[in-house]
DNA sequence: GTTGTTGCAAAGAATTTGCAACATA
DNA sequence: TATGTTGCAAATTCTTTGCAACAAC
């Protein structure tokens, strides 16, 4: 179900609409949980869609790139995965990489505090709680 | 200057007090910013010691498995640092690396308050701010 | 038509493993 | 001495690049 609305997001970020990229964000869409290059490329082609790895790597860090995507590492892998338009924080359950994504103004407020303290300029921050989902602990 | 006090402490977490880990830990010991297995390995070497790659990856996987050393993704490579024993945030300095640790009361409150709220049992949290700092602003 | 994109094959880089020699406890 | 550790070389794995065919605008 492609959006004629993902398409004007795509190039209003410079990236032409091609079917790969509708396809990865499409595949994207659907999930709450976190995936690699080499994971989404497997799963694509299981899926009968043809697409190669190489873009694949290519699409999801120029998503990334856009601002369409978080990332997050798994020892070594890259990940990925959907993200609102506001800023936010993450709550990630390390059983099955479901991520659910949290605002926080205190933290907003503490990360300002502690750089100024510090004569640090800030250019961004992260804050991400891990840990096991309900569904997960059963 | 390798202390008596560091084989102790590896010893206590059930590994040997090797040369090779007592020179990596010196090496640590003495720096503020993070360093990857390679960056440690060319200076160990530049430096007269002898010390193969293959061990320096296993010990700085070692050092933070047990708790010695965070650890901090510079781009899909692995760098670590020597941490102090309390839980703790990190101030990064994305031009030079440095990292100062920063603790939070505030952001442990939170981390609690939102993972209970949503019913995930908490087994990690991690709160990092990116900048410059004041030095390499100049 | 222009220019950005794709995808294969090949290259590159980081990291891990097999295994015999070796050092620590 | 028994067992954990080292380090080389080779293998793995993730990721990127060259380049010609191709698709979007």
């Amino acid at each position: 179900m492609t959006t004629y609305a993902t398409e004007l997001a795509l190039r209003e970020a410079g990236l032409r609409a091609t079917r790969q990229r509708l396809t990865v964000l499409d595949a994207l869409r659907g999930r709450g949980d976190t995936v690699t290059a080499q994971d989404l490329h497997m799963e694509l082609r299981q899926a009968g869609e043809p697409i190669g790895l190489t873009t694949v790597y290519r699409t999801l860090a120029a998503l990334a790139d856009a601002g369409f995507l978080d990332t997050f590492d798994r020892e070594g892998e890259q990940a990925f995965r959907l993200c609102g338009d506001a800023h936010h924080h993450h709550l990630v359950c390390e059983t099955c990489n479901t991520v659910e994504e949290i605002t926080a103004e205190e933290v907003e407020r503490w990360v300002h505090e502690v750089a100024s303290a510090r004569g640090f300029s800030v250019t961004g921050h992260r804050a991400d709680i891990f840990g096991v989902c309900p569904a997960c602990r059963g």
